[in-house]
DNA sequence: TTGTAAGCGTTATCAT
DNA sequence: ATGATAACGCTTACAA
């Protein structure tokens, strides 16, 4: 009788392992799994073989055969960016305890990216998959509805919905912001959009800005950059508004703190007196905003304790336990030099 | 004759949509993966099928059948670092085109912790597994040694060995910052650590600097930050530095653009004059470095260049074509007002 | 162009 | 405590 096989028998397998220490596959897959089932001099000789052969357990073939896969996929904007890459990193650090690795890919705040890596990340049978925000493509709905797998959204809240949800309000985040500076006596208040188009949180917290400003009879504003790298799309905004004749504002919130940090920089090497010739307010408390001159005044969401939790949740969710479906986090206003 | 099932049939497999589509399951599969094998009206039918069954193939059952995994897997210092998440994110943006997708683990510039990395990853088979500089345990040596899959090691360079190489000399990076500074006049150089200890490239750097310090009959001294945040650790060092009577260094090479951020922050809130009371030299240029007060001069490593040639190298393995085995990239010197 | 059978490396189930 | 066997969902090898 022949055997067929596929290719050179390249990979040492369990049966490798299992034929050495002299006992069946089950047992050293016990050994790796449920190390109390297995005797002592078994374990002894399993461990013998698994170091001198330098095993490593195929994880694809036992997650094919547990349905059970120690990997959580999430799909952030970017990675680079500062917000969710410490989102990322807590996530990432939280799952390692548990022994679960990350699976990551980004949308770029682009739906149909979103759709692509979910597809691809379903696939993977993850434990979990993990998202930012809750702006989906219509068929990422349905395959999260459809999905085996738990999912959780981050970095927003959206109740009654399927997913479990960790995040906080954005709308609250730009109510707060103005009515922080209408508390401070300024009235023409404007809104500097992200340039990057689909960040719809972003215009979230600018329909909370625009909430409170209609509440109080002002006409919301907002200018859009046309710069693409964050930085020099915060310096055209200031750049622009500060030397407009007309309606010029006295206050500016920006749609996340690398915005505010570049227009903080280009209004101090155009030897601009801030914050009085121009109030800025962020969104992220990024690691800079306290060290410019003037620091910047901003609302901190919680980026870390959004993935330490996501990280808790997926581990809760493979002991069997039931996460509770919705986690509402604060954002804290802090208040500094610039506004 | 009982069938025996291990779990409530419930992930639409290959063998619904084959039943549904009256074909059978390798016809599916070759609807995926050899599309112009399969005749239209099977096509047409398939389609509709996995359409109506929302159907998402199992890559992990897929890989495992094929030896073939479309996953890169890496190990990253850490994920919230601007420079390596250029690397991070180019890297996924060019594994995203061929369809791979990105398994991501940081070390904290620990090599056990990268150890224990590995380790997960080769579990999971990947198509190629991409490490973060050259310093590695020796279990760490033996199992890429010993691993079937690429291995892909980006940020230095060490030719010679088994993995494919691409980076540059940190060493090269060190001499050229003291250089720059001598050329400029100074003499009392000093480098600045990072406080993560475990920055085995960054001690490179520093091994350059002294190495062209003593070729001019100069003392190599360095400076310890005992803060763990970099831009506090950078302020410290400022501090600690121009506060100094003996010995006042005129000139400080950072072991990174965090580090030399936070200083000249530091000094510019302390009112100092930069670069004249001390000048000022990073490495990394992060975005901030070119739109502080004094902008900082600094070594622009190619981060982007690095995810992107390895994105490209793994594409090529894909293709069954041999990468390079050594691809020596440069950094840039970026000449500013602060040095 | 399409199908059958076997095999990928592991774990669940049942038996001893 | 240990093992035999089937099953996980897919693709390779070969056949028609």
């Amino acid at each position: 009788m022949t055997v067929r096989r596929r290719k050179a028998a390249q990979r040492t397998t369990l049966a490798d392992v299992a034929a050495m220490a002299g006992v069946s596959a089950i047992t050293v897959s016990r050994f790796f799994n449920e190390p109390h089932r297995v005797g002592p001099e078994p374990t002894e000789r399993i461990r013998a073989a698994v170091e001198a052969l330098n095993y490593v357990p195929n994880l694809a073939a036992g997650g094919l055969a547990s349905a059970h896969n120690r990997v959580v996929a999430m799909v952030v904007p970017n990675i680079s960016g500062p917000i969710f890459a410490d989102t990322l990193q807590a996530l990432s650090d939280g799952l390692a305890v548990g022994g679960y690795q990350l699976l990551l890919a980004s949308s770029y705040f682009s739906v149909e990216a979103e759709e692509r890596a979910v597809r691809a990340f379903l696939g993977w049978n993850p434990a979990a998959l993990v998202l930012t925000s809750r702006f989906h493509s219509a068929a990422t709905e349905r395959l999260i509805a459809d999905a085996t797998q738990p999912v959780i959204e981050t970095w927003d809240l959206q109740p009654g919905r399927k997913p479990l949800q960790i995040g906080f309000s954005h709308r609250q985040v730009g109510r707060d912001a103005a009515q922080y500076l209408l508390d401070k006596g300024h009235r023409r208040i404007q809104f500097v959009r992200n340039s990057a188009a689909g960040d719809l949180s972003a215009q979230e917290r600018e329909a909370g800005y625009a909430e409170v400003m209609e509440a109080h009879g002002l006409e919301p504003r907002h200018f859009v950059p046309t710069a693409a790298a964050p930085l020099e799309a915060g310096a055209e905004a200031m750049k622009a508004l500060a030397a407009r004749q007309r309606q010029r504002p006295e206050a500016l919130i920006f749609a996340n703190d690398n915005l505010a940090c570049g227009a903080l920089l280009a209004g101090q090497r155009a030897g601009m007196q801030l914050p009085q010739d121009m109030a800025v307010f962020g969104f992220g408390d990024y690691a800079f905003a306290d060290k410019l001159l003037p620091s910047l005044s901003t609302i901190r969401p919680p980026a870390r304790q959004i993935g330490e939790l996501a990280a808790a949740q997926v581990l809760q969710l493979g002991r069997g336990e039931q996460p509770s479906a919705l986690t509402e986090l604060v954002c804290e206003l802090v208040a500094r030099e610039s506004a």
